[in-house]
DNA sequence: CTTGTTTATTGTAGTGACTACAATATTGGT
DNA sequence: ACCAATATTGTAGTCACTACAATAAACAAG
């Protein structure tokens, strides 16, 4: 008789992980996706039913049908099983920004598409799923080292574009700036459970970033604010 | 006999901790220092020795001659035993600049004062502890949450000043924006052993954060870069 | 459908960080 | 020298995670 993970088989939950492999997913790739989503989705109904900190390892591993084993070959960490990793979705439509297009408006742009596209599908489990993180200590240290990657790509790709103009330290600070900006944004969308209008975030967020965080120069009603379609003062 | 932990008497080490009790420190306030930072000591350097994952927290305990449960009394996890904690001595000082003072004139001056009053402290110790926190994801995780104290107190200082004419929101994008900053100098910093000029690295840091991270305006030359008193361009 | 190889799943035994708590030692004032 | 407050220690246990060997399923071929 089978073991494994039964009662994991509705595939309704569409994974964002690069399907790189393109060919036609053979079974053993789907069982395997199968459990992994099931896993993850056990965890975070535990999570947020009884609190992180409240649930085990092997409670989540008993909740998926599975064992505590095969979590961990999925999942090498705890906090592993609440990450999202949109960042490939993300590095892709933005490399595929033409190259002449400003870098700013380029990253509005992908940030716009690439957002929509997440919260159109899957709104309330991303919202879930960050507001635990935001929650817990633990998850939110796990989402720095997550971060750390998110920074390197963008670093990257500015330094594609800029390499030979710019040095090295300047295209990090930025990449960092905009990363932490980005975040923030997250924060202030979530508290605001989603209600908040994200795109007008983002375009404040990069405003700062873009036009430059001289809060004395802000706080005298910003001349030069017409670089953003959208209109400011949106929520208070 | 005495137990406790005997061989940690010298005092040599200037603990940048708040001496906020002022009142002449009494005996038992100087041992549990002396503890305090003896453990400490024996963790920096079995850690620096070692390597971080290779020492157990028994381990540091026994090098400290203390026990166990004494270390987890002064050191709740294990990563507490490399935390730093300059945020009082920063934040005392943002504090005291004088009020109509541009801001970033006032980050500035703070930083430069604070820094070098470190630097010249405990260059050594400084720049041992964060090379190994940037080595170790597990500090790195722990650092982020450190970070978010740091973030937090600059929003308030921001907050305190412009709070009346800046939204909650851009005041939250810029003390981010400017923390993210002073950790990319850090890194920076510590990727050239502490020999790169730091205030060089502030400076730079600072203008993109300030001026703006208008990347293809500073490819093309930056005009405006007369803010900062010293020179540009110094390591490549 | 059987056979053999690859890969996925599982159990066991352990390590290490950390908690809770009770027992003991030390300090500080009287 | 004694008592109260506090520091130190040991014990027992929980939990995340590792290493590894055993078992079961998926796959490719005959």
């Amino acid at each position: 008789m089978p073991r494994g993970f039964p009662g994991t088989g509705s595939k309704s939950l569409s994974q964002p992980t690069m399907s790189d492999g393109q060919h036609p997913p053979t079974l053993r790739e789907r069982k395997k996706r199968a459990t992994r989503a099931g896993i993850q989705r056990s965890a975070l109904g535990l999570f947020l039913a009884k609190g992180y900190d409240n649930v085990t390892t092997e409670e989540v591993a008993r909740c998926a049908e599975g064992s505590l084993s095969t979590l961990l070959n999925y999942f090498p960490t705890k906090e592993a099983l609440v990450t999202d990793d949109y960042d490939p979705l993300f590095v892709g439509m933005l490399r595929d920004r033409p190259a002449d297009e400003p870098i700013f408006a380029a990253l509005r742009a992908t940030i716009e598409s690439a957002l929509t596209s997440i919260v159109e599908q899957e709104r309330d489990l991303l919202i879930a799923r960050a507001k635990l993180v935001m929650r817990v200590p633990a998850l939110r240290a796990a989402a720095a080292l997550d971060k750390e990657r998110s920074v390197a790509i963008l670093h990257d790709i500015l330094a594609e574009r800029f390499g030979s103009k710019l040095d090295d330290f300047e295209i990090n600070v930025v990449s960092t700036v905009v990363c932490s900006a980005m975040e923030v944004v997250m924060r202030k969308w979530l508290e605001s459970d989603g209600k908040a209008d994200v795109m007008d975030l983002v375009h404040r967020a990069l405003h700062v970033v873009e036009a430059g965080a001289d809060v004395d120069g802000l706080a005298a009603g910003k001349p030069s604010m017409d670089r953003n379609r959208k209109g400011r003062r949106a929520a208070k």
